[in-house]
RNA sequence: GCGGGGGUCGCCAAGCCUGGUCAAAGGCGCAAGGCUUAGGACCUUGUCCCGUAGGGGUUCGUGGGUUCAAAUCCCACCCCCCGCACCA
């Protein structure tokens, strides 16, 4: 443990010192440009964030070996307002918070106080974040971080904002939010009491007609306006006579005020108890009918207008309150309603719907046994019946002029139809409430009447993303259905907001441009920040005209650096830079930002920057999970990534973040994971050590190669060709298990295979162990490059050239050779479990040589197709196994069904290795086997007339697979 | 509901696109042995069931189908996870 962190400070110093990540323009490489998804600095990062930056900064070492000159910079998103909603909670001492900060984060009490101010609490973090990417070894070019608050980052931004709004993707209307009436703000799900996002819905309100008065009834179902009984009103709660733009409505006290916010003129007449009006009657504006308005308990006055329409026969609630109503006829009187008048209520059906009766919420409020109006299992109720109509139902006859239409587009149809006639509005509310805000007060919905929107609805902008999205490489490739599917999904999406860190939109400076909408582009900006940083350029210089030239090639460089007083240089070395390293070649997220950021890149690249320049792949991963539970504050299983550097060490977190699942799935991390990396890496450099300690005295390399030595390198190729395909698949879990398991298990092999030969070629040893190094010096960068210098390389490793495969190095038949012996191995095992005898003596037999001419016809025949008839037939040809031909006939038959079942490569690689001479490679094998299966080893050729075989098992011998006898 | 992903031998997880080498990689866990003063670490072996000869049986969410052959292809169904926005 020790010995990994001190190798790990030493080789982050020696990386920094020789500014080996820091990239600049080099037209003699080809380029490579990474970026990851910048952090939000409102916490420190933990292990779930690493998997995603440790897998970009993987590839960024894989590219760098594989010669790219490799661009990876990192900046952070200080925009948006969690910030300032945490340093305000901190500001009122909220103890959960402040708990959180010392426990979870770690936070140094006496810091507490400094991070009341957003600002400096996002430097906080962002200092915090940025050490723990040190410490984990990312080869970022450090000279290229910014801020998003950064004064020249807010010129870039409001360039693109003029380009978008140039092009007409800027537009303006209303929109509805989640707002706090308390503090004045929108609400977002970190503005909340228990972090409950606020789900927006739109009612309709159907305007019943009551004397002079309209009473609107708020519904999420307009369409069974035909199927209306009676009108609910709460007899408790109190309602308000009112001039709603114009009209005098009735509705719920609560539902008056909302109004307002909803930019509505509401002018209060005079408060009433609900009871006052039940008994009354109105008139439904789609039939005409008269009806009773009656009481319920049920219904919610802070729930839109609190004036409900009864339609019992679609909706649970209403059939519960009406049979309710019937059983308890007394409580009517003073009303001045009769028993009759309510007994004469029938639910009307108005929706047919398979499975169910006439009347589905009666079905369904006797199927969960439901007898009150309050009952709770009324909502799944209302589900159930909600999802069957919605998707199966049907609106029959008496539903007018929409009759036989699905429900879902009736909905639609009477809505739209009800509004336009001018008996019905609409009205937001919070479907989930009560929301709380964080101050406590209950949330509320608001428009904003003067919202800015990007128009990502645009069809001809969603044509360019479609192309682009065409053309870019998707890892993993399952997703790219879901990223079509989120730019056609995709419309008007407000980017702006009154209040939160970040840039002003520029011709209309009391907004602040939102977080998603500010973070589209800026990878660009990344490959001219460096020279904005070392020149001292001022955010008034960076002037739109700049960045047209920079970017977008338009003007001239002598005009500008007039105009602007940047030297003329400085200008064309960034637009040289920028076309160097532009367009973006891997874009790294998680793939939660699918559905807005990633696609949102794809929007604003092509808006802004011609064809050659858009994106040309984005990688995205899944969470990371802690010993397969949710990562979460509340099960208190979050590690920091600082904390989790100090317990397992960088090299063996990186290795375990991407080695449990490939990027579709999630990843499970686990100590013992970690635990695992780690002495993986500790048994890999003691055996380096070992290794080049001996080998550096002399070692005759003329040695001749045995089998086992050709089989080391012959496995050795095999594994960096694998390894190479994963790596440019991203399939990172594959690699890390050729190159650290399986490359591994060869090693041990070959390590016990040798043990019991003479030659100690040590060279084979150490070419298969610097090659593994090299292989895994992207995901333990630390580790290796202490290896490699170990091994006496010269250079660092994270610049070696990455392994290619020698096919000079292949050796098909030292592979067989070397199975053979594996397979010889696990058969007489299993002979020895199987009879639980203790051996003594083993006997092998191998194949005649008869039979393997028998075999490598029979190969050779089945690349086509075999029967076995025409197969001997063939072989009869030849006089000697005309001689034997029963023999020849009984073999064939036990070895067709095998052939013919064996896949086209592995005959043609059988073919190709053609027979082996078994009783040599037995033979010089022998001392290996003694020493495993600990007794004395026989070998016999099938047909030596010699041989010692009581149970006659010698003839059984079949070609690689030698007859076997124990005693 | 819509869209996406997934259900594999105790747990995690490959394989599925391109059917046969699949009782199905690898890791964890567990067991036995080696090493060690001991523990840890490390190494070996085993880990669905049966088996005194390298074999047989039953498995890859469920039920059908295609095929000489299905974890893999087709159909239907069940279950789990994620996203559905103005929020990073």
């Amino acid at each position: 443990m020790e010995f990994l962190k001190r190798i790990e400070e030493k080789w982050q110093k020696r990386w920094e010192n020789a500014r080996i990540f820091e990239a600049n323009p080099d037209p003699s490489k080809p380029k490579f440009f990474i970026t990851v998804a910048y952090p939000y600095p409102n916490s420190p990062q933990h292990i779930g964030h690493a998997r995603t930056y440790t897998l970009a900064d993987v590839y960024a070492r894989y590219m760098r070996m594989q010669g790219y000159n490799v661009l990876l910079p990192m900046a952070f998103h200080y925009t948006g307002t969690p910030v300032l909603a945490m340093a305000k909670r901190l500001a009122e001492n909220d103890q959960d918070l402040i708990d959180d900060f010392i426990n979870v984060y770690k936070v140094p009490k006496e810091k507490l106080k400094d991070l009341t101010d957003p600002l400096k609490m996002a430097r906080y973090f962002h200092e915090e974040i940025k050490e723990g990417m040190r410490r984990i070894g990312y080869s970022i070019d450090w000279r290229r971080e910014f801020t998003t608050v950064d004064p020249q980052y807010n010129r870039f931004i409001e360039w693109q904002f003029h380009k978008l709004r140039e092009k007409g993707f800027i537009t303006r209307g209303s929109h509805p939010v989640g707002w706090c009436p308390r503090c004045g703000n929108p609400v977002g799900q970190h503005d909340t009491q228990g972090d409950v996002e606020p789900e927006i819905g739109d009612f309709t309100l159907i305007k019943f007609r009551h004397e002079e008065w309209i009473l609107p009834t708020a519904t999420l179902r307009p369409e069974t306006v035909f199927g209306v009984t009676n009108i609910w009103l709460n007899p408790k709660a109190t309602y308000v006579k009112a001039v709603v733009d114009r009209e005098k409505w009735i509705i719920s006290q609560e539902s008056a005020e909302k109004l307002k916010y909803q930019n509505r003129k509401v002018t209060v007449l005079e408060s009433f108890k609900g009871k006052e009006l039940i008994g009354k009657k109105a008139e439904n504006p789609a039939t005409n009918r008269e009806i009773y308005i009656l009481p319920a308990e049920f219904v919610d006055p802070k729930n839109a207008t609190g004036v409900v329409m009864s339609v019992p026969g679609h909706a649970p609630y209403d059939y519960a309150a009406l049979e309710n109503i019937k059983s308890e006829t007394s409580k009517l009187t003073e009303y001045g309603l009769t028993a009759n008048i309510v007994k004469s209520i029938r639910a009307i059906s108005i929706i047919e719907v398979p499975g169910y009766s006439e009347v589905p919420a009666a079905d369904v409020v006797k199927r969960m046994g439901i007898k009150e109006q309050t009952d709770p299992k009324l909502e799944d109720a209302t589900k159930e019946v909600y999802r069957h109509e919605f998707h199966n139902g049907k609106m029959k006859s008496n539903a007018g002029k929409y009759a036989g239409l699905s429900v879902a587009e009736a909905k639609e149809k009477v809505k739209q139809d009800l509004i336009a006639e001018g008996k019905a509005a609409t009205m937001y509310e919070l479907l989930n409430r009560p929301v709380k805000c964080r101050c406590g007060t209950e949330c509320i919905v608001k428009i904003f009447e003067d919202q800015w929107f990007i128009d990502y609805g645009n069809p001809e902008w969603k044509t360019l993303a479609h192309k682009c999205l065409e053309k870019m490489r998707i890892f993993p490739e399952e997703l790219r259905a879901e990223y079509e599917y989120v730019i056609e999904w995709l419309h008007e999406k407000a980017c702006a907001r009154k209040s939160g860190l970040g840039t002003k939109l520029p011709w209309d400076p009391e907004w602040i441009i939102e977080s998603l909408s500010d973070s589209t582009i800026y990878m660009a900006y990344y490959t001219i920040v460096r020279h904005v940083k070392e020149h001292k350029i001022k955010q008034n210089h960076l002037t739109d005209e700049v960045f047209d030239y920079v970017f977008l090639g338009i003007g001239k460089a002598e005009e500008i650096a007039e105009k602007t007083n940047i030297d003329i240089a400085v200008l064309e070395g960034m637009r040289k830079e920028f076309l160097y390293f532009y367009p973006l070649d891997s874009r790294h997220s998680a793939h939660e930002l699918i559905p807005n950021h990633l696609t949102f890149m794809i929007f604003n690249h092509t808006a802004i920057f011609p064809e050659k320049l858009w994106p040309r792949q984005i990688v995205t991963n899944g969470h990371v999970t802690m010993q397969g539970a949710k990562m979460s504050k509340s099960f208190g299983n979050i590690i920091p990534l600082r904390e989790g550097l100090a317990t397992f060490d960088a090299d063996p977190i990186r290795l375990s973040v991407l080695a449990t699942a490939e990027l579709l799935q999630d990843a499970d991390f686990s100590p013992s994971v970690a635990k695992v990396m780690r002495d993986k890496l500790e048994r890999l450099y003691r055996l380096v050590t070992q290794t080049f300690q001996s080998s550096t005295e002399k070692e005759s390399k003329e040695e001749p190669l045995t089998t086992i030595d050709r089989w080391m390198l012959s496995r050795l190729q095999d594994h960096i060709k694998k390894a190479t395909e994963a790596m440019e698949k991203l399939e990172v879990r594959k690699a890390i298990q050729t190159i650290l398991f399986e490359l591994d298990q060869d090693l041990q092999w070959y390590q016990k295979r040798k043990a019991s030969e003479k030659a100690k070629t040590l060279h084979i040893l150490s070419e298969t162990l610097k090659a593994q190094t090299l292989m895994l010096t992207p995901f333990a960068p630390h580790t290796c490059e202490e290896l490699w210098e170990t091994m006496g390389g010269k250079d660092f490793a994270s610049l070696h050239p990455w392994p290619k495969p020698d096919g000079k190095k292949v050796d098909i038949k030292a592979e067989e050779s070397e199975s053979l012996i594996m397979n010889l191995l696990d058969d007489t095992r299993n002979i020895i479990k199987a009879t639980k005898m203790a051996p003594k003596k083993v006997f092998y037999y191998a194949a005649a040589q008869w039979k393997w001419k028998v075999y490598m016809k029979a190969l050779e025949k089945s690349l086509e197709k075999v029967e076995q008839t025409s197969l001997i037939r063939e072989l009869l040809k030849d006089p000697y196994l005309k001689a034997i031909a029963k023999e020849v006939a009984v073999f064939t038959g036990k070895i067709i069904d095998e052939i013919n079942q064996m896949p086209q490569e592995r005959k043609q690689k059988l073919i190709a290795v053609g027979p082996i001479n078994e009783t040599q490679v037995l033979k010089d094998t022998e001392r290996f086997l003694k020493s495993e299966i600990n007794a004395e080893i026989i070998i016999y050729e099938e047909e030596n007339k010699e041989r010692y075989d009581p149970k006659n098992r010698a003839h059984l011998a079949k070609p690689l697979r030698p007859a076997i006898y124990i005693e």
